[in-house]
DNA sequence: ATATGATTTTGGAACGGTCTAAATCATAGA
DNA sequence: TCTATGATTTAGACCGTTCCAAAATCATAT
């Protein structure tokens, strides 16, 4: 028993056939006889054969691997997002590999790095904000596939997004039908792109309307939402109405709110953003604007695919449609 | 401008020397002079010279890639897992790819293979419950380091997880120590190891206090937890605490309850299991068994590090401890 | 100037596959 | 029987690194 991982050298001589034809056999072409076919298998299972992809990688640089970096792995809606994508490549035997970067650039930096040396052969990223080229140059140069969603950091690279600043309209002006009098809008860190487009419907709406906007920027977790959610109550009473950054703000209002005592419903509206799945599941259900996460990860993939098999790379910018569903927490 | 990606001989060209001084660069060896050195870097610069770590890896068999594999990424508790292990492991240069099997024994076995294939020196999998060996065949060939956490699915690996019986007990005990006296448990898919060990606790109390267990087994989610939630106060109002499978029933009972108007507290007690960051945010509290995720998965870093660095491998089994957060959801 | 030893640098054989061109084997037609 | 043709199989170069042994260079002492 040799100590060493067995190769398709050693399958070739149990199978007494050359290692071109064990080759062959592993790539599943149609030029070797069914015979020879199922005794090189034979072989290989009796013997405890695993192909080595680095190996194979090295002469032809044909693709199979696609990195997925994603800036918050703990935000659910990049979690179901992540999770989508992944599943609708390994449908079309493309595998994944996903790395968190948790909002560090030096991590993403390093993260990009390490999955360019182990071959991926495409990226999709959700990349950190940083003013410094966090990795972006690597990519740039290896000249790879490379697709930013849900934020763009740099304008090398196709992105594609869901239609934010339509689902902050659709947001606003929902409240403004179902009668809201002053509204606010909560959480999402100052200056950022995706903050300034989720929150584009809803200075519109203000200024259209005359009113001053009440903004209180903050970063997008439950905890900021919660603690919104009780300086609301106590500091702003008029305030009926509040349209968050994302969900986890949403709901971290909802649970300041109900800590205080005030039902969120007909007399104090939330509506969040994403529409991850929890909305469907919390109490009061949380109005949101629905971003198909899933429909939208499958079309990411779409794109990949597309580039990595046809060649046809994707637009500079795509935007998805987006739409507002309605629930409890901002009935009639 | 040749238009293949630059190799080790590119740079040696530029920088005038020979492939094995660059790559002695690349490996950071102090027998290269420093000036050598500076030269070939900033060869590499100008080239854009990016490292292939299949070819490395190739030669020398020794690799910094260690696979995740979760079962559910959708679930917070696996999420704050799998970050806080990829963090550990980042931090002493070893890259981490995450892949989510959603629960799928043959994603499973498709995602081991990949993660074999391309290489990965060891791997860390919250495997899914399957009869058939979903991969760990082909783990058991390659003879890699293969640790088993949170879930056990093979004997033939290690296996590392909170102590679930002791924070079943616990929560038990809580319960009826806060005057409960009706206690049911909900959630757990029925007949698993994990909510067998997580339901130990609760049946020993029931049997030393003579009363007949009243056990809702169904899927961990949210949406299940909130059929329990309203079920229970419909049909058994005299139940006055519950204990859950994990946090996120627990939290789909709170919403359940809330919805019809019921409070959680002092006369209906609910208790969670895993204690995700969420358990702080809600409303009211949720008192959760802490199984300090982020703490157990620096820990399984570490067990993998010094079994891929000083080779010893860890025990057959290892217990980390839990206890039990009380919060507003089981107040007096 | 030479010998000696330490530092640096280098050529070339692996590593485990893929791929092209060529060899070998069957079978049918002449 | 011989040849042409298509089906299978194979030899061997090659992919980009690492690593060993050996060569080259440098520094110092004689």
């Amino acid at each position: 028993m040799t100590q060493h991982r067995p190769t398709i050298h050693d399958v070739a001589r149990d199978a007494g056939v050359s290692k071109s034809t064990v080759s062959l056999v592993l790539q599943a072409s149609p030029q070797v006889k069914a015979e020879t076919r199922e005794a090189v298998r034979q072989s290989m299972a009796r013997i405890g054969y695993v192909y080595n992809r680095s190996a194979a990688n090295l002469r032809s640089s044909r693709v199979g691997l696609i990195g997925l970096v994603i800036n918050d792995l703990r935000n659910p809606f990049f979690t179901e997002f992540a999770t989508s994508i992944q599943m609708a490549l390994s449908e079309r035997g493309f595998a994944t590999v996903i790395a968190n970067t948790d909002e560090d650039p030096g991590l993403q930096a390093q993260v990009v790095a390490s999955m360019i040396e182990h071959g991926v052969s495409a990226l999709v990223i959700s990349p950190v904000y940083a003013e410094g080229a966090a990795g972006f140059d690597l990519l740039a140069r290896a000249g790879m596939p490379v697709l930013q969603v849900l934020r763009k950091s740099s304008s090398d690279f196709p992105f594609s997004a869901p239609d934010f600043a339509k689902g902050g309209r659709l947001a606003a002006l929902h409240l403004m039908m179902r009668g809201a009098k002053r509204i606010a809008f909560a959480g999402g860190v100052e200056g950022r792109p995706v903050t300034l487009e989720r929150m584009e419907g809803y200075r519109d709406v203000m200024a259209q309307t005359g009113q001053k906007p009440l903004i209180l920027n903050g970063r997008a977790s439950r905890a900021f939402g919660r603690k919104v959610g009780q300086e609301l109550t106590r500091d702003h009473p008029d305030v009926d109405g509040v349209i968050c950054f994302n969900d986890l703000v949403a709901l971290g209002i909802l649970s300041g709110a109900a800590e205080l005592g005030r039902k969120v419903g007909p007399e104090f509206r939330v509506v969040g953003f994403d529409d991850i799945e929890e909305c469907e599941q919390c109490f009061p259900k949380l109005t949101s604007v629905h971003c198909d996460v899933a429909g939208f990860g499958r079309n990411a993939a779409e794109m990949m695919l597309n580039w990595l098999e046809d060649g046809t790379a994707p637009a500079a910018e795509t935007r998805s449609d987006v739409r507002l569903i309605a629930r409890a927490s901002s009935e009639v």
